[in-house]
DNA sequence: AGTGCGACCCGAACGC
DNA sequence: TGCGTTCGGGTCGCAC
């Protein structure tokens, strides 16, 4: 922690870079990798505002403002590391292809799923296939795609790939323009809100019915994540 | 290698 | 001002 402090002392935050979900702050000779997780977020404040009790880390500039870094869980990560040496970040470094990417094709998930013997469902949570997808999307990606999150990676077709590319594609612009999901941050009069919890097909629906079938969503457990779905919409 | 699962964290939601 | 328990989000590390 005091060398984290003393090694930024002086420099400059050149830039701010994004690999998947991880932030990259370009500092002098080094990135700062963070990683926000569930509730992390940061805020620009005057340096003599009061410090609320979420505010773990906090940089101070010569304009006397201050970068905080806000999170209730403590559940997000921070990394500095020089900057040649940025691939020893595992999780940065093993980022998969982002849903807005061209280069995300149905022949390439084909390729990472068709030997597979995990459910959809971890599959696409995976961050070194698809970069980007947490498990609220993930949910909505396979509905848009049609594809129940237990069946297996082996038994997508290409067919079934391309649909999972044009609905992680759709969802991730959508909710993007949105300004993300809120649903369990109570941080709202932060001024931090998404909208995209209006769209949600079947995320945290269980019970509800399917918006397309009426049929009532059913809600299991996939790798120890709570997952969401439409039986009857779902093949 | 591939897969499964607990740990991390703590406020909210839930059950009584 | 009720209190104890469970849940959940993304990732890592360890066990098989």
């Amino acid at each position: 922690m005091e060398e984290f402090k003393k090694n930024l002392i002086g420099l400059e935050f050149k830039d701010i870079l994004r690999k998947g979900k991880w932030l990259l702050f370009d500092i002098g000779d080094y990135y700062l990798c963070s990683h926000l997780r569930m509730e992390g977020k940061y805020f620009i404040k005057k340096h003599d505002e009061v410090i609320d009790k979420h505010e773990h880390v906090i940089f101070s500039f010569e304009d006397g403002t201050d970068l905080r870094y806000h999170d209730t869980r403590k559940f997000g990560r921070m990394n500095l590391v020089l900057k040649d040496k940025l691939d020893t970040v595992e999780g940065v470094r093993k980022q998969g292809i982002e849903p807005t990417d061209s280069n995300l094709t149905k022949e390439y998930l084909y390729e990472k799923f068709h030997k597979k013997k995990l459910p959809m469902k971890t599959l696409l949570l995976d961050q070194t296939i698809i970069s980007g997808l947490g498990n609220i999307y993930a949910d909505e990606v396979l509905f848009g795609a049609r594809i129940k999150p237990m069946r297996l990676g082996n038994t997508i077709t290409l067919e079934e790939c391309d649909k999972i590319v044009k609905s992680s594609r759709e969802i991730i612009e959508e909710a993007i323009k949105c300004g993300g999901t809120t649903i369990r941050s109570y941080t709202s009069s932060l001024g931090v809100t998404g909208r995209f919890q209006q769209n949600l097909m079947v995320h945290k629906r269980e019970n509800e019915e399917c918006k397309i079938c009426h049929s009532l969503i059913k809600k299991i457990v996939i790798g120890g994540r709570s997952t969401y779905y439409c039986e009857k919409c779902q093949l």
